[in-house]
DNA sequence: CGCGACCAATAGCCTGAAGGAATGGACCGG
DNA sequence: CCGGTCCATTCCTTCAGGCTATTGGTCGCG
């Protein structure tokens, strides 16, 4: 049972996403007849149809699902290994710690100062990006402060830093913002903004969106520490049918690496302290699942 | 940034485990110098030195030893995806759940029973393996029955079932036969037969060590669940500064199969009835970390 | 129905990279 | 100083991956 190679699961993911045998081979610079060959003999090899082909349309199989599932995390185990290794070879390695601007929660200045009392400590280098799970996972960082659901934590190790509960966004002087709590259907009415974490570009987003909530534009239902400092005119309920938000940090799951280990303790050291201090209103549950 | 292929990956962990480019090349049904230069071109394209060679002995660098770790996962994670998208293409899938003889804890009943109840369930079938750890990481089976901290779970997503404290068995006759607790420095002047999980065989391996203790030749810390039944000239007696042994189910952590998402609802089900059930003294903490 | 557009598969040829055989060079032990 | 060990280098061969050109099947449209 020989191997498959890289060069194969990267030329089919790129027909698994296009569909298209003429458009893939474009992407990948090479020519359409030597994509199709290579795509038959990976499936000879697996002794499995990857894909259904009429001269018309080109659509996945059953197994074809599975495997652009299962190639996709191959390859990133592969970048990884390319990544790091890489890393580990440079004059002065480094921590590389990826989150998004003000994705702490407030957090980051206790954790690194946590560090800094821990043993093998190496100097942090915080990087911002989109998909912060995808970056650790292809190893171009070595840990990341993720927010579950919206980030997929899946084939990482983690560790719980604080829950939040969701809170909704709303002028002082909405009619439902003397409310205790609120549901999401509560909501349907408005011109709802929904939160998307992924998708945050420029820092100003949220003071930007803040004005338009003002205005009586849109309501939002976000993170509580996305809410700090509140304008005057604004006020927050509690959404209480909606999963909350929970800050994590994530890392490699196979990770043998001592200096992440304490960057784990240093966090859940953090973040112990400050969900004990006062000023937390935190780790409201809710009932969604 | 051109992408590492698997041959290059398995070519490097052959040197790096034997250390020797000779018997690795044999390993490998190559040669010698084709292998020092496909070595030599990985070390290029990585820019990092690998392997710190003299004519007398090849070691790791410190990136080489990265890599060692990165390429094992990565190479885990191309053959899952070979075996997986194989096994979605035979006629009837099966769900393949990986134990160890005995290594359930009395549990699979339950686990089974459950498991016709959910939704979207697959025939089961159980399968007998030493690394089942590494069974699920490479695709031979979907999920697997672990007891940590003796099996290595990372990179895999698992749920608890139980917890169970270790257990000195000693003939009713010992000395410390009659001790509430014991600590494992008690033990040090014995025979101590050290349980290692992943080395069970055969089936009778259990009840030959119960022979042997009763005999006087050794003693044994084991698992509750393995101690039961228990011979009438034997006695039990927890051990407080070792910790638990843990039997989770375990499944590729990025896994999307409805039926893994069901055998984990049915087998946490079966764990929690277990768990409340009069006969089960468990969940003791060990002390140890 | 016939024609053109579209698209994957096939055929035939070429190039480069993987591998083999022979050899060189460094090191060590006797 | 010689022989053995082991990795690197050189040179040659083979074949798999890639390209161009073409075929064959299907749909849409006049």
């Amino acid at each position: 049972m020989d191997r498959l190679e890289t060069r194969e699961l990267a030329y089919f993911l790129a027909v698994a996403d296009e569909l298209h045998f003429g458009r893939a081979a474009d992407g990948l610079g090479i020519t359409q007849p030597a994509l199709s060959k290579t795509i038959r003999q990976l499936e000879r090899r697996l002794g499995v149809a990857l894909f259904e082909r009429t001269s018309r349309a080109v659509t996945l199989t059953e197994p074809g699902h599975v495997l652009a599932h299962e190639a996709r995390t191959a390859l990133d185990a592969v970048s990884a290994a390319t990544e790091r290794t890489r890393r580990a070879g440079t004059r002065d390695p480094r921590l590389i710690l990826a989150m998004k601007p003000g994705g702490d929660a407030g957090l980051l200045p206790a954790i690194l100062a946590a560090y800094q009392h821990e043993p093998d400590v190496l100097q942090i280098e915080v990087v911002f990006g989109g998909d912060r799970a995808r970056m650790v996972r292809e190893g171009q960082a070595d840990a990341a402060l993720l927010y579950t659901p919206s980030d997929d934590a899946r084939g990482l190790d983690t560790e719980m830093l604080l829950s939040e509960a969701p809170l909704a966004v709303l002028p002082a002087s909405h009619p439902l913002a003397h409310r205790a709590t609120l549901r999401m259907a509560d909501l349907t009415d408005e011109n709802l903004h929904k939160h998307d974490p992924a998708g945050d570009s420029a820092k100003g987003s949220i003071s930007e969106l803040m004005h338009l909530i003002a205005l009586g534009r849109t309501v939002a239902v976000l993170p509580q520490s996305l809410t700090t400092p509140l304008r005057e005119d604004l006020t927050t309920v509690p959404v209480t049918d909606i999963p909350p938000s929970v800050l994590q940090l994530a890392w490699p799951a196979h990770s043998t690496s001592l200096s992440v280990a304490a960057l784990a303790r240093a966090a859940a050291k953090a973040a112990a302290a400050d969900n004990t201090s006062p000023s937390a209103i935190r780790s409201l549950r809710g009932t969604a699942r």
